[in-house]
DNA sequence: AGCACGCCGACT
DNA sequence: GTCGGCGTGCTC
């Protein structure tokens, strides 16, 4: 048996994979991610390993391999914890434990270290001096350049790195000199700084007794030595930020750290300035905006215990604190939180077991006011505590929510994108000089184009997807950026009929200005969005009231406040509820909710109009009477009756293959190659093509799943990853790549 | 990172 | 010749 292992040494040019023999007596307990000693280099110096990947046959000349010298018992570090995480998500998520090293340590090529070392003088100026001429008369450039530097600056510290770097003196040169005593090497072991005692700095907001709940009960479940998961079930204004905050300002009087995760860091300034308000500049942001460095300037900062919180998405996770002691997640249910390249995973599990493997363990706080169908059956369960914020603190009162019926509407002869009562209010608020929020739901179905003579449904050649009419007249693919110029006839039927689908941002755009010629729009989508800063500066301008109308994708129904929007109207409710996943519905109901929670967060009461094919939808019925539960008990029923998650367990085996015929081939076998292991009570489906058939020309086809325990789907997934290294092995499926997606959240 | 190897100039 | 500094390359 042989082990790949990766050094413990921080340096991008150890930062491979070596193999080593596991002796016998170490054959039982080695396993991914375990810490090894091993002797390494030249001089056999014994250093600390992880094994990466175990292999039964060699792959370097089998007489050079060493062996592993024992496993490396009771170490816990940042780094040990985050390599326990990454086997984990490897073995969970079925990736190479390279690529699940790669998510879960910090990204930059230069690693850092640990310790800081500094160097100095150890002669006085006038020694120093004679020894300097003394190396420019000997030629020892090397000296030379270091003994100027500490000559030229003699009250300074000089980093280790600085020396190596930009003086380019070598190690050897460094330990010569102290070696002989003309300096020293002081290693600076990184110390956290003493924390505040009082967080309130800022002033502390009183809760309320819902609040007040809640923070009372982590605390004491803390001071029991339980660390739970809690979900934090609260409508919109309910006071979640300022729970974050007291549990946070408790976890900090006990010297741990937190980790606060949100969806998107553009899209909640305002929560993020009242945390920064609150506990100043030992609050950190990590956001996809900054550069490599700069995150791993922040996960430094978060190592060496110069902040004790840390905001950012899902990757926010891998912070190495020294200790942390609470991980909050909030809009819990957002679809973000799910990685979407390999290992597949969801920040909420990573989350539990990042705080199961932390030695003192750590909270996890879910927030939402729509939860995730997961985090909601955990919590009715009894896997995790339930909180329920049902006052709005914020002011306001909730909106009257009305259903228009399109299908009526078509009936009475009214072929305009808005309904008659949506109209009507229109004309209203703009009279009052109020403010209006036109929401359409793209989600599952792109503004595509068609031939009203015979249906054809114009696609891109190397994708399976619908193209999008833009302005100027061309069709875009939004894959792969396929571009032509719109046809005038169609290519199947010659039809002259050939028209978009009116239902993109533009064209409510265009259909507001053509009702109401005066009324100033502003529109807040995918392509207005692209340059930097522009999405603050639409929504700046609106809260100006520079416009009367915000037209906008899912985008717009996030955060901000907008006090003097009174009327919010949904174009396309069931748009969603087309998308071919069985997450359809959870998904509509989130987003209708959340783009009602909009209107009248101000003092006057607001009107939300939700226009729909499917009227009778519970989905759409349920967020109208922003009915939760009522959702919940439709959901997951139907959930129930088909065996999808979270009742049960789903694994999406995702097929890519640039050869149609030798995809659909291989993927039948797989299906053959599960379902000879007869383990009973196992569902599976396909393999058929997947949502995107076709991305690129490469042809895609999934096979599905289903099990109660998502242990036997972990091991299917195991048989089936070792299946494929024997057929790669042999020589096969050079263009083949198979992933697994477990309960996937975004369609495949 | 840290070690050994080997090149090259300086000194006996 | 030999000694020691210093750059380079390798580590299973």
């Amino acid at each position: 048996m042989y082990a790949n292992i990766i050094i413990d040494i921080s340096h991008e040019k150890v930062d491979r994979t070596f193999q080593y023999r596991i002796p016998d007596r170490l054959i039982e307990v080695c396993d991914i991610g375990m810490p090894v000693k091993v002797p390494f280099g030249r001089g056999d110096n014994v250093r600390t390993g992880y094994i990466v990947e175990l292999t039964e046959e060699p792959n370097w000349d089998p007489d050079k391999i060493k062996e592993i010298i024992d496993v490396e018992k009771g170490l816990i570090s940042a780094e040990d914890i985050s390599i326990r995480l990454a086997a984990w998500m490897k073995r969970q998520y079925g990736s190479t434990m390279i690529a699940a090293l790669k998510t879960v340590l910090p990204a930059s090529k230069k690693q850092a270290r640990q310790i800081h070392k500094f160097i100095s003088l150890r002669l006085p100026e006038r020694e120093a001096r004679d020894l300097y001429y003394e190396c420019v008369r000997k030629k020892q450039k090397a000296r030379e350049r270091l003994l100027k530097e500490l000559i030229d600056n003699p009250d300074d510290r000089i980093p280790y790195e600085f020396i190596t770097g930009k003086l380019n003196v070598s190690s050897q040169a460094i330990k010569a000199l102290s070696d002989k005593g003309i300096i020293a090497i002081e290693s600076e072991e990184y110390y956290r700084k003493p924390i505040a005692a009082d967080g309130a700095r800022y002033g502390k907001k009183t809760l309320s007794d819902e609040q007040q709940h809640i923070v009372d009960t982590v605390k004491k479940d803390y001071d029991e030595g339980k660390r739970d998961t809690y979900l934090i079930h609260g409508i919109t204004g309910s006071g979640k930020t300022e729970v974050y905050i007291a549990l946070i300002d408790d976890v900090i009087k006990r010297g741990k750290q937190a980790i606060v995760l949100i969806p998107e860091i553009a899209l909640t300034y305002q929560t993020l300035m009242r945390f920064y308000r609150h506990f100043g500049d030992r609050v950190s942001v990590m956001n996809s905006t900054l550069s490599p460095g700069e995150k791993f300037d922040q996960m430094e900062r978060a190592r060496n215990g110069d902040i004790d919180i840390i905001i950012g998405p899902r990757s926010a996770l891998f912070t190495p604190f020294p200790n942390t002691g609470i991980i909050i997640i909030d809009e819990e249910h957002e679809a973000t939180y799910k990685s979407e390249t390999m290992p597949k995973y969801h920040a909420r599990e990573v989350a539990i077991e990042l705080s199961h493997l932390l030695p003192d363990g750590a909270a996890v706080v879910l927030g939402s006011a729509t939860p995730s169908l997961e985090a909601y059956y955990k919590a009715k369960t009894g896997q995790i505590k339930l909180f329920e914020l049902n006052k709005r603190l914020t002011g306001g009162t909730l909106p009257t929510v009305e259903i228009a019926d399109l299908r009526e509407e078509l009936r009475a002869g009214n072929r305009s994108i808005f309904s008659r009562r949506l109209f009507e209010l229109m004309e209203d608020r703009f009279q009052k000089d109020e403010q209006v929020m036109l929401f359409i739901n793209r989600r599952g179905l792109a503004g595509f184009i068609s031939c009203r003579g015979c249906g054809h449904v114009f696609k891109c050649p190397h994708c399976d997807v619908s193209l999008s009419e833009h302005r100027g007249g061309r069709l875009v693919c939004h894959y792969c950026g396929y571009e032509k110029a719109r046809p005038k006839i169609c290519p199947e039927c010659g039809s002259k009929y050939v028209s978009s689908f009116r239902a993109g941002t533009q064209q409510i755009e265009d259909e507001v200005k053509k009702y109401f010629p005066d009324v100033k729009v502003l529109r807040m989508d995918a392509d207005t969005t692209r340059t930097k800063g522009s999405y603050e500066k639409i929504l700046g301008a609106f809260a100006n009231k520079e416009a009367n109308v915000l037209v906008g994708t899912q985008m717009i129904v996030k955060g901000h406040d907008f006090p003097d929007v009174t009327l919010v109207g949904i174009l396309a409710a069931d748009m969603s509820l087309y998308a071919s996943d069985y997450r359809a519905s959870e998904r509509t109901f989130q987003l209708l909710t959340q783009a009602a929670g909009r209107a009248g967060r101000g003092e006057k009461r607001g009107n939300v109009v939700i226009q729909s094919y499917q009227p009778d939808h519970y989905s759409i019925l349920a967020a109208a009477d922003q009915d939760y539960k009522g959702f919940y008990e439709e959901e997951i029923a139907y959930r129930d009756l088909l065996r999808y998650p979270p009742v049960s367990h789903m694994m999406s085996v995702q097929i890519q293959c640039k050869n149609e015929a030798e995809g659909i081939a291989f993927a039948t076998k797989l299906r053959a190659v599960m379902e000879q292991k007869k383990i009973p009570n196992v569902v599976y489906i396909g393999p058929a093509s997947a949502a995107i058939g076709k991305i690129n020309d490469i042809y895609r086809m999934a096979i599905y799943v289903k099990a109660d325990d998502m242990d036997i789907l972990v091991k299917l997934k195991d048989m089936v990853e070792k299946y494929i290294r024997m057929l790669e092995d042999r020589g096969y499926l050079k263009n083949i790549t198979t992933q697994f997606d477990f309960d996937p959240v975004n369609g495949f």
